[in-house]
DNA sequence: CTGTTAGCGCATTCAG
DNA sequence: CTGAATGCGCTAACAG
């Protein structure tokens, strides 16, 4: 393993003198920076950023931390934050909690363990609250994207859900249908609570009936199962069953989706669905779902520029919020107009 | 920041004795283990694993480098790794070289620099060479997974390339088929040069014409460019126009059958098409596309195997080469017998 | 512009 | 079974 100590010995200087060549920090005469910079190039030396943190807490790693690496929505994120962090002189690592607290505990030690200089949360629930609370004791810097923690005072990079939410039912409501029905993810995910106050609240401004019967929990994994509910529903009295189904995440949307086709129910003729994000187009076929696609990748590249900014303290002391509009794509789901 | 001295001091024994009751390493009594093991759990102590590594050169931290991590077959991949390396106590951390040499360079010295103990690589391609023996260089074992390359003398997990394509292929012949074209990813990786040597040796066998004009290249990203190759394959005269195409990755079959329809060509009916790699059925439709779906899942769970044990030298001097079978999915995208 | 000293937090080595 | 001394590779702080 090459050392600075190796540099130094053959470039004839001390070993801090080659540390601030690396660095690029104090005044170094232009020639013994070129002799060292040739010797570093020659021996191909690499530092050892263990030491180095050792010594100036610093390691220019930023993490992420997502719950599903296999969702499109995530990579998306890691995409962009990846992006950003290169810009910016930073590596990027990332984690996958699965959705479970922890997991997400044991991944949040290893990063103050290995020191890392930020994270970029998407937390697995509300009880994240208290493996936040940790990296704010090593004072780790962390920007919450997609879903924001109650009293958790920090940056954050969010969804419009109200908006968003409200957009997607008054397109339904548009199309005649007056029996709404939500399917969601586990209500102590904050985007699952916000979506649901938004379904409640748009329905009721619409005067339209809410019906416990319509309003049902899965969770966002791929394999997030809807068959039950779906059955539950088709249980009720014809006059009480859902026209529409508003589904808040892809998978959900598109496991509906399946599992009203497997009951032999048509969509959008029977059933019409909407649903949030947006699902890569891996079939030959048209994209068939009604869909609020978040800009996912700018959740992780603004993530991380907040993130970058707090690390190096160019940010304000107050928190900041950025809240991101979701852009609504009207396919064939929920184009059935009731009214004629 | 705690350290094993703020630990040491409160339970009146020697730094030394807190490190060894958290290596688990020496004798210890039990009273004194007890002891220590409450206030480390009382002040929340978290080792240092800057200072762990410098000494000792272990981080318990595996590597996986993909070359794009929007593809689900690298997700997966990940997750059988992250799987595996939980299991055995290690964290797993992710790198997308995007299939860029630079790009994977950068990340390896980011690794050799944070001191990884073994690194899960798909190569970039055939010039990713040096960067893994850099890797030697550091004494940071690495294993090939999906991809090898020549002359590089070291733990593998791949598919079995041979087999599979001449499976897809055989497929076709049976189906009537006797112009069959190849769209491959860049020939500087192996997976394609191996694709690309099967489908020759198949059509060989079964003395078939190979075309020039049938052979074609394209990348292996999610924008797999082919519509100018389709262009040109339909360019031709009637009568040398293949009637089915081999994709060699799941991007390049979808675009193909998307570029095929846009031209009004049915698929399967007057050009077949059949790819590799299974591709997650994210719409509502049966999937269409007859694919070879490799154990992905498996690549990263025995790859990080075989590398924790050549980390904990549990493993045999000799490099070991594990070659797994791919499943053939046979769907409508092939299946239209030309002999009747 | 350059060098010296000291110490980051931990584990190895050797001594009890 | 436990402790003291030492050094991993690097940089902050100071001195020249």
């Amino acid at each position: 393993m090459v050392t600075i100590y190796d540099i130094a010995k053959k470039a004839n200087v001390s070993a801090m003198t080659v540390s601030r060549v690396i660095n690029n920090a104090g005044n170094i005469s232009p020639k013994t920076r070129k002799k060292v910079e040739a010797i570093i190039e020659e021996l191909g030396y690499i530092p050892n950023s263990s030491a180095r943190s050792l010594t100036s807490k610093k390691t220019n790693i930023l993490s992420l931390m997502v719950t599903d690496i296999a969702n499109p929505f995530f990579t998306n994120i890691a995409r962009g934050a990846e992006d950003k962090a290169m810009q910016m002189g930073y590596q990027l690592m990332l984690c996958n909690s699965d959705e479970n607290v922890e997991k997400e505990s044991k991944y949040i030690d290893m990063l103050i363990s290995a020191g890392t200089d930020g994270v970029l949360v998407a937390p697995a629930n509300d009880l994240s609250k208290k493996n936040l609370q940790k990296l704010t004791k090593y004072r780790i810097p962390y920007v919450l994207v997609d879903r924001y923690i109650k009293e958790l005072e920090c940056d954050q990079v969010l969804s419009d859900n109200e908006t968003t939410t409200r957009k997607l039912l008054e397109h339904l409501i548009r199309q005649g249908h007056e029996r709404i029905a939500i399917i969601n993810g586990p209500l102590d995910i904050a985007t699952a609570k916000e979506r649901h106050q938004a379904y409640y609240d748009t329905l009721t401004l619409h005067e339209l009936p809410v019906n416990e019967n319509w309003i049902h929990q899965s969770h966002f994994f791929r394999d997030s199962d809807v068959t039950n509910t779906i059955k539950k529903m088709l249980e009720l009295p014809k006059e009480e069953q859902p026209t529409a189904i508003f589904a808040t995440s892809n998978f959900i949307g598109i496991n509906t989706v399946k599992a009203l086709k497997a009951n032999n129910v048509k969509v959008p003729e029977d059933i019409a669905v909407v649903c949030y994000d947006e699902v890569p187009n891996y079939s030959e076929t048209e994209p068939f779902l009604t869909t609020a696609e978040q800009p996912s990748y700018n959740f992780g590249y603004l993530g991380a520029q907040l993130l970058i900014e707090r690390i190096e303290k160019t940010a304000p002391e107050t928190p900041r919020k950025i809240v991101l509009p979701s852009e609504i794509h009207i396919r064939k789901s929920s184009t059935f107009n009731r009214k004629k």
